[in-house]
DNA sequence: GATGAATGAGGATTCATTCAT
DNA sequence: GATGAATGAATCCTCATTCAT
């Protein structure tokens, strides 16, 4: 019993770490913020904050890497019983993930900001997203109702890079659009781009 | 004459900082890289680079800019005497992108992996080229080739975003895909993206 | 029986924590040794070092001290009913020490190692073999065996350095030369440097 | 000309900084002692220290060398045009020894205290000067003043040893003998170790 | 007796920037 | 304009030690 709590206190610390860095490189960057002021925010020695991720930026990545699992999570869920027209699909794929960014508006913000960042923990979690909006396309390809000429690597890709760039310019400032232009936007965009069409309807 | 040659000799030593700068960032990331570092890379003394760019960020500001307002004129020049076809329009755009960075290979990394960071000197010129995608949507729209339903705005800030993810993603290791398949592949999606259409074909 | 056990057990985590510190102090010295690293390859709690030595210096010093006292006690021996002949007795003297080392490599090169060190707890222990080595001096003196021109105290401490010295630079590499010729060196230099004989000895 | 006083202020706040290491390092060891603190006494910038020397440890390198080269050439001078007679060649070099400690009581000090450690730039000076001791004993061998059954590498090694040992602790405490006990102490030892004589001397 | 998470003062090192030459 | 030695505040990280369990 006593052991237990103890193990609680440690998770409690390590939580309240997790949170202080995540709101302060959230607020300042990583580099802008140092050790003692982490620790301080989260009302503990600096020397906790080593026991617990080793270095700084072993809490970056933490922090980088649960968020990262929380998103990937929500966004898989659209997945295992996944709507089978693809307009559908694009769209709960692209509602899901505003979703998330209001409902945790500082990871999100977090993740958008750090998820270009070459050598973080997120790059892997993208690519597994990336991974799993290819495997809808090859699926929406094979099924005939995707255009057979596209390389759905490279289209899941180009689509996770359109979805990142525009929401992480909107939630900087969501005065920009509403929640409802960003969804269109985006779900037209998937939709349409790997819909079965030829050159000639523009000429 | 001798005043000619100092002329010269400043504008040199500014193209070597310049140069050293750019590679430094490049390799090592700005907040990693120290001014000696680069003044001794440059082959001159720390102060003359304090001369020269005021300090260590106003390097990095001119780095930045050089590189964008270069990729912003050549993009610029496809739209002084643009297609009619948006398709056309479309590859045109991102053939010349992709040229760049093709030939500015240093540059052009270093540009997209700072285009998403806040406050970098990158984002001004970033816009003027979203911009330029957004009037050129709108007169897509109003020549009645693009949708009517969609705000060009987003559109605009949308396809930018998947040009610079995909090819940010793309010349970290430029083994993933050949240079006609990112070309096809942001293509697709700009054109179809735009295109008048109803959610019905989906159907 | 219980009591016993727990006696027992005591003992032996004492024990652990010694050979522990014993290796580590050894390996990487005193200084970059730290006190969770002893706890952590005794297998114990840093808490149990604290419960045992206090602190650790004091694990230190209870180290040095065994070691100290170990080979004091086998050096002793050998004064308890000392051959007469003084070359005897310096081969002997000098004979046990090597056999020590051999014996107890990792405490032996330990002990080297901090014998010079001002306030180590070995110094004591040295002073206390120095002064054997002096009465002994002061005896081979009295019996006219040993030159009368000489100070005894000065002598024991020079033949203790020179033993300490010699057996330090060969037990870091005790290819450097044979068992034998270490002994024989230390012997001769010890039984002559102190027999009687006169200057003109050597012109 | 400026140039040159540059270069000058340049050696002179290296020697400052080497005088103030020396003087604390001696006063309080290496380890208690710290950067901020050897600046300050120097008179200048922690910063300063550090472009000197790169970091503490080579601060103390630097401390060492100085110091060990001072003796080494001083010890080397003896040997430039030896005496012939050993007794007086062993006399000229413990008395140039003792000669330094006392011109330089406190570089002497701290040379001694570190000569025993490993990895210290000292080693190799110390090496240096036992090789010279060796050839001596090597040559008064050949020359049949020395007996024949010696190891000269390891005579030169334990008479070093004596040398540093039996100083050392005199010089922690001047008081302990008179600088002419002292001599004539070392080199009755050396001279009568390495000459030659019979076991039989003894029984 | 034993544990091990937490502490926080202390120390090493960095580096943007200055300024006398 | 150019130089580069010097600066010192800022920051990272360590580790001996404690104490509640």
């Amino acid at each position: 019993m006593k052991q237990n709590t103890r193990q609680q206190n440690k998770a409690e610390t390590r939580r309240l770490l997790l949170r202080a860095g995540l709101d302060l490189f959230l607020e300042q960057g990583f580099e802008k913020t140092n050790a003692v002021e982490i620790a301080s925010k989260a009302e503990v020695a600096v020397g906790t904050l080593y026991l617990h991720f080793g270095d700084k930026a072993g809490l970056l990545q933490e922090v980088l890497l649960q968020g990262a699992l929380d998103l990937h999570e929500r966004v898989m869920k659209v997945y295992i019983d996944p709507p089978g027209d693809p307009y559908t699909l694009a769209r709960a794929h692209v509602e899901t993930i505003v979703q998330f960014l209001e409902e945790n508006q500082k990871e999100g913000r977090f993740l958008l900001e750090y998820a270009s960042r070459r050598d973080s923990a997120i790059t892997s979690v993208l690519d597994k997203i990336v991974k799993q909006i290819e495997l809808s396309v090859e699926s929406g390809v094979k099924m005939g109702v995707y255009r057979a000429d596209i390389n759905p690597a490279l289209a899941a890709r180009a689509e996770a890079s359109m979805n990142l760039g525009l929401l992480a310019w909107w939630i900087q400032d969501p005065g920009r659009a509403t929640r409802e232009e960003i969804i269109e936007t985006l779900t037209k965009f998937r939709a349409s781009g790997l819909h079965s069409q030829t050159k000639h309807d523009y000429t």
